[in-house]
DNA sequence: CTATTTAGTTCAACTCCACAACAATATACT
DNA sequence: AGTATATTGTTGTGGAGTTGAACTAAATAG
C-alpha cells in the first residue's frame, strides 16, 4: 500500500490501460519464455483478443519474436513467443579499483561480447578510454540497437544527479560519469553503486528471486556495502545513499573509520580488516621483519586459508564472526527474505557458513525467515547488475498515480 | 522503479483509468481542501470535463461534498469541494501497557468521540471489554458509517495474519486481535505495531510530511521501536517484523537482552535503561537505602530533570547520547528525510536535542539530509496512526501491475 | 471423414479520456 | 444599462482500450 506522491504523479489516459497490460505481458514473457498467447491470456485473465493485440504491438516494436510451434495432446498448436535477443542490447560497465569490465548483452542479460581495461587513477583519462571501448563494443555488433549503458561503481552515488560523490578505493570525488558517457556515446546512462547493482541483479536475474520482494545484497571487499530491495524496489533514501550498513558502528568506542564514525562494521568484517587481522597475528607470533614489509593481499590469505594456514584460518574466522554479527543486524532491521553475499570471501563460503549462521541465529530470533547465500561469481553479479540498471527501466511497473 | 510482482498483479480493465484518476483527485481534495473542480483540472492536467465526471461519482458515493462558493477577481465563482466528514468514520485503538485509548474520527482523522479503558492482563477479557466500548462509540453516532477499526499494539505483529506474536510489556503471546474484533464488530480490522502506526501517522497526517517519501518513526518507551517508510510505503519485510532497530547490538559484548542478543540499542536508550542509570547513579552517590527500594518511574526522572536534579540530568543525558548514537545508525542505513521521535522523552526534547544532534553529526556525514524532530504528543500520533491503518486503504495508489 | 479440442482473429458494445463548443456567472469598462 | 472579457462547469463527439461472443485455423481421436 503506497501513498500517492502528490508532487509527482501520473494521471491515467486512455492509453494507460494498454501500457499496464503490455508491461505485465512483457514481464511474463521474460520469465516464462517460451510461452503462447493462450497461456498469457490464462495467466493474466485478459481476453485472448486483448493479448493478441498487445502481442502484435510488441512484435511490431521488436521487443519479442514468434518462435516455434508448441505441442499439445489436442487442438491447434500454440505459437511460442520469446524476448527478441537480436534487436535490443544493453551495455554494462563494472568499475572496480583495479580492473573495469564491460559487456554487451541481450535483453536476457546474456553476454554477446565482453571487454576489460585497467581502471586508471585519473578519472577523466579513464572515462575517455572507457568510451572508446564502449564504441568498439557497439561497432562489433552494429545490427544491435542499444538501449543504454548501466554503470556500477564502488562508491556513493547521489540520487538526483547520479554523480559519483566519493569512491574511497579509487580516490575519485564528484565525477559525473553519467554526463560524460551520455555526451560521448549519445546513449542513456544509469549510474549506481555496486551494492545496489548487485541487489538489482538478484531481483531481476537471481535464481532465488522468484517470490522475493525484500532482499539485501551484501558486497564485501575493501569496504562493505549493502543494496536494499524492499517492496520490489531499491531503497535509496533522500540522498540516494541509503544502505551504508558498512558504516554502522558495532562498537561505540572502536577504531576511527574514514567516514568519521567509530567502530564501523567494515572496520571489522571487510577484506582490509581481515588483512589487518592476519598481519597483527603474524607480527605477534614471529620476529616478523619480512611480514611487516610485505603485507599479504586478501587473496593471499584466502589461498593460505585453503592450505590450512592457522593464521589465515584465525583471520578468516574472525571475519566470518563479524560478518555474522552484521548480517544479524541486517535481518533485525529489514527482515529480508534473502541476503546475498558478494565478494572474494564467497570462494570459501562453505567453510565459513557455519560460523556466520551460528552468529546470526544467536543474535536474532528472525533468522529463520531469511535465506543467506553466497552469490555465484561466475554469473558476474556486478556486471550484470549494471545491466539491470538499464533493463529495469523497460520492465518496471508503469508510472501510475 | 518497482519490479512487477508476477505472482500477484492486477491487469488493467477499462475502469482502471477512472480508478487511478479518482484516487489522485480524492487525495488532492484531502490535502488541498477546499478546492474547486477547475483547480483540480489544472493540478492534475486532466480535462475539466473528466474532473467533473469523477467529482459527480465521488459525490454520489458520498466521499466528498460541495461547499461554499469561492471568490475570484473575474468570472464565475468556483464551487469548493471537501472530504465528507459527515458520512465516513474510522475507529482507532491505541493499546498501551497500562491504558488503552480509542476514538471515532472523521476522514480527516479529527476526533468525534474518545474513550479509554485500562489494559487488562488477560487479553480475552480485555478484547471483550474493548468490543463493548467500540459498540458504545458507534452507537453514540449511529448516522456515521464506519469504515473500519485500526489497532496499534506495543509488540510484534506477524505480516500475513496480523496476529500479535509477542508483546513484552503486556506479556501477551499469539493473540488474534483482528479475528476477535472482526467477529465482535463485523467491521474490517487492521492491526499493526505502534511504531508502524506512528510512521503512517506522520506519512498521512504529519505536518512535515509534504514531500517526505522516506521517514522513520522512533518510539521510545519501555523498549525502542521503529516504523520505516521507504518509497512512500511501510517496510515490513517477509515476516512483517522489519524495523526492530531497538534490537540491533551497539555493543557486541554488552548485557544480554530479552531478545537473546547482547548490547541491544534499547538496553542503552530506552526509558527502562534510563531508570537503571538513575538507580545506579543514586546508589553510588548516597547511602541509598531508600532509593534502592523505591525505584523511580521514567516520568519521575523527567520531573526531577526539569527541576535540575543532577542525577536525573546525568541519566537523561546518557540516554540522549545513546539516542543520538542509534539515530545515526538509522540515518546511515536508511537516509530518511525525516526521523520522528515519539515517547515520554519528547517532553524534554529541547534540552536533549543538542546532545542528540551532536552525536548524530559526529557519526554520519549524511546527517544534514535528515530532519530529526519530536512528535507532537498533543496530536495523538499513536491513536491517529491507528486511524491511518484504515484510512490508507482508501487513499493509497491503486493496485496496478 | 467427422467430431472434438485448442489457438488465435474479428467485430460490436461499453468505458474512459481528450478536445471543442457551449452555458453559466461574475467583473470591468464604456 | 450594455457590452466585452474572464473563469467555471457541462455537453457531445471521436479515439483508444477491454470485453465477450462468434468465427477461423489447425490438430487429434475415433
Amino acid at each position: 500500500m503506497r501513498k500517492i506522491n502528490l508532487s509527482d504523479f501520473q494521471i491515467a489516459k486512455s492509453e494507460t490501460a494498454r501500457d499496464i497490460n503490455r508491461r505485465i505481458i512483457l514481464n511474463l514473457i521474460r520469465i516464462r519464455q517460451p510461452i503462447s498467447r493462450a497461456d498469457l491470456a490464462r495467466l493474466t485473465g485478459l481476453q485472448r483478443s486483448t493479448v493478441s493485440l498487445i502481442i502484435e504491438q510488441l512484435i511490431e516494436e521488436q521487443w519479442i519474436t514468434e518462435g516455434a510451434l508448441g505441442h499439445l495432446p489436442r487442438g491447434r498448436k500454440p505459437r511460442f513467443l520469446h524476448l527478441n535477443n537480436e534487436r535490443a542490447g544493453i551495455i554494462g560497465v563494472n568499475v572496480r579499483p583495479k580492473l573495469t569490465t564491460l559487456a554487451l548483452t541481450d535483453l536476457n542479460a546474456q553476454f554477446i561480447t565482453q571487454d576489460s581495461l585497467p581502471t586508471f587513477e585519473d578519472p577523466n583519462e579513464f572515462l575517455q578510454e572507457l568510451s572508446v571501448r564502449i564504441k568498439k563494443l557497439r561497432d562489433s555488433h552494429p545490427q544491435i540497437f542499444c538501449e543504454g549503458i548501466g554503470v556500477g561503481v564502488p562508491g556513493r552515488v547521489e540520487r538526483k544527479t547520479q554523480k559519483l560523490i566519493f569512491a574511497p578505493n579509487l580516490g575519485w570525488r564528484d565525477i559525473d560519469i553519467k554526463e560524460f558517457l551520455e555526451n560521448a556515446t549519445n546513449l542513456p546512462v544509469e549510474v549506481d553503486n555496486a551494492a545496489n547493482s548487485c541487489a538489482l541483479f538478484e531481483l531481476w536475474f537471481g535464481k532465488h528471486s522468484e517470490g522475493v520482494h525484500d532482499l539485501i545484497a551484501l558486497t564485501v571487499s575493501e569496504g562493505i556495502g549493502t543494496g536494499i530491495i524492499a517492496n520490489d524496489q531499491l531503497v535509496l533514501g533522500v540522498s540516494g545513499m541509503a544502505g551504508e550498513f558498512g558504516h554502522i558502528s558495532i562498537n561505540e568506542n572502536g577504531d576511527l573509520c574514514s567516514c568519521g564514525n567509530r567502530g564501523c562494521w567494515e572496520v571489522y568484517a571487510s577484506n582490509s580488516a581481515t588483512v589487518d587481522y592476519y598481519s597483527k597475528t603474524n607480527g605477534k607470533n614471529q620476529t616478523g621483519k619480512k611480514d611487516e614489509s610485505v603485507k599479504p593481499t586478501f587473496e593471499d590469505i584466502l589461498r593460505l586459508f585453503e592450505l590450512g594456514d592457522p593464521k589465515a584460518i584465525e583471520s578468516i574466522e574472525r571475519m566470518a564472526h563479524y560478518l555474522g554479527l552484521g548480517i544479524a543486524m541486517l535481518i533485525t532491521s529489514f527482515s529480508p527474505s534473502l541476503i546475498v553475499c558478494v565478494g572474494e570471501v564467497t570462494s570459501v563460503w562453505e567453510k565459513i557458513e557455519p560460523i556466520v549462521k551460528k552468529e546470526v541465529s544467536e543474535r536474532t530470533p528472525l533468522a529463520t525467515n531469511t535465506k543467506i547465500i553466497p552469490t555465484n561469481e561466475l554469473a558476474y553479479p556486478r556486471l550484470r547488475g549494471a545491466i539491470a540498471l538499464i533493463l529495469q527501466k523497460h520492465f518496471v511497473a508503469p508510472p501510475v498515480a
